[in-house]
DNA sequence: TCCGTAAGATACGGATCGTATCTAATTCCT
DNA sequence: AGGAATTAGATACGATCCGTATCTTACGGA
């Protein structure tokens, strides 16, 4: 807002400034009042600020995305494939609603045009969670639940792969989502693929 | 384009030429060629009459995407519950690529805020396709294939979700996208769930 | 202290949005 | 058939946003 004109900010402060703007824009406006100009204005500063750090409007929205999501920390052992399935689960789905429905959607659609920050994205918001299922079947594979033998990324997958479709198209994800991705769809899959000991 | 000044549409053939102006548009510049004043030149018509009709480009977007969209036929029977599934989601692949990624987005960010919208999406793009699953197991049970005991609607929804999930991440679904959702996610996890005879 | 770097202000051309206004064509109604 | 009501189509407008260029000036490092 209206930035006292004593200091001129520089670097990592500056950045953040800006990176809290599009956040404020976003809280009161939606996506759609993230533009250029708005973010220069709130975070006291202007365009070519902006534009000298990213190349533009889908730049600088990922960046908010990925500035604002909490570093996946490593999932508890839970004691249980399923029990760590769900925390997982649950761990992304606070993700998600930290980021929020219209600004995901917003940042996807951006993101369509722009192959390099599509890979960016993939990497940071999938990559991540992917990692971590790999992360909990393994624990799940010592314990002698499962074997991982033949295991594809297919089935490694779909349990954050159905979290976001239900994210994506609801907006919410609530317990017994969860609860069915994991007891309807994903256990049963490793069943029927003679994986579950 | 260049339209004969001879005569003045109204009503519904009017409201097609624009329609189709937006097809053509987007098949020649891509979803950001679609912009008002591009589709009334298109159309040979102007502005104001696009406004009457819809609220704006969002709007615009949706119609034109439900407008081409060919009405889901019956999926034919190939025979086998794995095939049969496979088709469906075929022609559901097809139906989104007629759509477009861009204009999906477009839709699903529209939804977020507009009830009305939102019910005729979720009638046209979702319920229509669960009704053809739900016809493709009815099937596969009375060649008895399957024993539909205690189906649920998460597993019955399991590979459109799948597959709407990967066409909007990805914005494409290959073949094997397709064969893998089949057969190494939705006929285990119906194989674990006891329900594959 | 001085110099290089980058912040911040301003302005620009171009595109688009959504609206207001006006006219004339077409349809509807009597 | 003819007048009234409707709405298509043309045009112009203010506003907003994009991305860039230019200029001044504060800050930080040597």
């Amino acid at each position: 807002m209206a930035r006292e004109q004593r200091t001129r900010r520089r670097g990592k402060e500056l950045e953040t400034a800006i990176l809290e703007a599009v956040w404020t824009e976003l809280r009161e406006g939606g996506p759609e009042a993230v533009t250029m100009e708005r973010v220069a204005k709130r975070a006291g500063t202007s365009k070519p600020v902006l534009y000298r750090r990213w190349r533009g409007r889908a730049e600088l929205l990922v960046a908010a995305a990925l500035y604002r999501l909490p570093d996946a920390e490593a999932v508890p052992d839970a004691g249980t494939l399923r029990d760590d399935t769900v925390s997982l689960l649950k761990l992304m789905r606070q993700r998600l609603l930290t980021v929020g429905r219209e600004p995901m959607l917003g940042i996807l659609t951006e993101v369509v045009h722009n192959q390099e920050v599509n890979e960016k994205v993939v990497k940071q918001l999938i990559g991540r969670l992917r990692d971590l299922m790999t992360d909990v079947l393994a624990r799940a594979e010592e314990r002698g639940e499962v074997t991982l033998d033949g295991l594809d990324e297919r089935l490694r997958r779909l349990p954050i792969d159905l979290l976001r479709n239900e994210f994506i198209l609801n907006g919410a994800v609530p317990d017994e989502s969860i609860a069915e991705i994991v007891d309807m769809v994903f256990l049963p899959a490793l069943a029927g693929r003679g994986m579950l000991r």
